[in-house]
DNA sequence: TATGAATGAGAATTCATTCAT
DNA sequence: TATGAATGAATTCTCATTCAT
């Protein structure tokens, strides 16, 4: 089934020419014609794929959202203890982040939509996932340890939020490289016990 | 002599109206006549004291900033020790973030404004700023002990960067709380020592 | 009665300032605004001697035919064959002109108003006049000749157009100068007999 | 493919209908959507053939310049003496804008706007074209003659605004037509000798 | 399927005019 | 009378989306 193949080899490179032109411009500032110039075909076709401009935003995330699922999926199936598992997460998460400079981009324009428009894309579904997972391995590494100092899931948020905002600043500034923060994180907020 | 209103707080007026609008709809969906409305005046009015729709927004990050600036200021009075310092410093910005939901909240539509625009929104140099604070402090605080294990710009900007991730996981969920999330962050990434 | 004077005065100061506004940047692309700055008034207070905008026109225009209509008036008192009475026509006209640049410049603008809407503006009159007079010497001075080779008529609207035209080059043209255009125009078109 | 469109075709089509609408309301008053109606096509589609409103004003004008250059051309290449050639650039003229009466009127327009940004539209220049072809005609008509009461340069000026200048009556004045007044302005403006 | 011309709703901004002081 | 803040109608231009070819 070739028609299968190729509509999908389409929407790929469309929504690849798409995921580049807003990370360029931002979401508000990308016109239609802009991504399709960048994929290289007619305005009318990227309407073949996609059926609006917003969808192509959707899109956009849910490509790194899966992926993000995979991770944590992977995460599950690591060996080692829960601490390893843990780091295994953050490094994962860096990676795949730093790997796709321009799908984090877009995080931010999504982030601007996606909480004001809860129904459309679930963001607090997106970061709550993660929180589980993150809690669930800090509450299996304490379970024969003395009581945390600090809650798990308060952990789990810190921790998450900590990713995210070591994104932020290396999307901002320059200066800022992703790679060298990935161990002080771990250091800092996987301890091997509390 | 002219209806008499005060030029300053018209502007008050009007960019309050303006933060709140934002923060319901987000700046992209935001019409001048939306913020006309929540501020009781007419469309052309807004001009009278805001040059374009962009500069509301300006001006809201502005605002932002300026307390920001002043929170910073007073972390460098604050007396104490360098740890005590920083945890003030962690305790004092979470806590005027959550006062100001509706500001915080413009700061989604800032960061995907400002991270295109550099010259327009200097998001760069305002985190840099922070981490500048928490990096001098971190280092004064080690100055007599052992090499941390962390260097300092490392751990300023997992330390700014948790924060800023915890606010985001505030506006996105209703379920995540920014108060109980202080103290953690404090005992997580402001130990005592290294 | 100083408040009739006083109302006097400020009419022409503002209508002075409208004339030099409207000459620098056209009619259409001046605003009450900078007239009223011109004038060294508020905006408000144009209003106060002028009902509109468009009636800053008008004025400026009427000042123009008014001094065109005793230009016309004092052509008949003035002494001399009709020849003589045609030749100081041209040179007072060519004179009034030249003096008054900036009414001359807000011709333009009456021009392209004034042919749409004859009834604001009664453009057809008012060349009519000045050619009916012209018209009128032309015949004097060729009732005891011979048959002129063009009707008094046509070479009435040929040198009244001649006039206007030259003066539209002026405007437009820096090198083209009025004063010398004036005996060029007598001895082309007011010869002492056809 | 899409829809199949000369795009040369819509152009004019578009700016005839600028042109009527021009002629009818004056620039200032034409909207671009009553020029959308008139050509009989939706607002946003003016703007695929024209970037601007201005842009429409300009290419009427640059119409009538290229038929203007055409005919000076022609002038050129007329067989005659200079006096016969001069003759025939008159009626030319004459007859190219009394053909064109829509055309004519939006001169006006031209007029009000060139004056005043001659970067955007040289008046200047057009003009002075026109004077130096018929300076050039009156000084080889005398080259063999005694020097002309009048100087030729002056003498172009006075012929080329008389020509404007019917023209100006003409498009004011109902009751005046313009071919009534071709031959009287040969017969005044184009002497065989001076 | 692919194209890109056509559409028209929509939005920011301007500015003449009004009117409270 | 003088002022200039306030108003809101009006207008240009943009661009997502449609659809004839």
């Amino acid at each position: 089934m070739p028609r299968q193949v190729d509509r999908e080899a389409r929407r790929e490179q469309i929504l690849g020419a798409a995921v580049r032109v807003f990370a360029r411009q931002g979401y508000a500032a990308s016109r239609i014609e802009d991504i399709a110039r960048e994929a290289g075909v007619a305005k009318g076709s990227v309407y073949l794929s996609f059926g609006s401009r917003e969808e192509l935003l959707r899109a956009a995330f849910d490509g790194l959202a899966d992926r993000s699922g995979a991770l944590l999926a992977e995460v599950g199936r690591h060996p080692g203890g829960p601490a390893e598992r843990l780091a295994f997460l953050v490094r994962s998460a860096m990676e795949l982040l730093e790997g796709e400079r321009d799908l984090a981009r877009v995080l931010l324009d999504v982030w601007s939509a996606g909480a004001r428009r809860p129904a459309w894309i679930d963001m607090a579904g997106f970061y709550r996932e993660y929180r589980a997972v993150v809690a669930g391995l800090l509450e299996e590494r304490d379970a024969h340890a003395a009581a945390p100092a600090v809650a798990p899931s308060a952990h789990a948020t810190v921790l998450v939020g900590a990713i995210e905002g070591c994104v932020l600043q290396w999307l901002f500034d320059p200066e800022v490289e992703l790679g060298p923060l990935v161990e002080p994180l771990v250091t800092l907020l996987v301890p091997p016990r509390a």
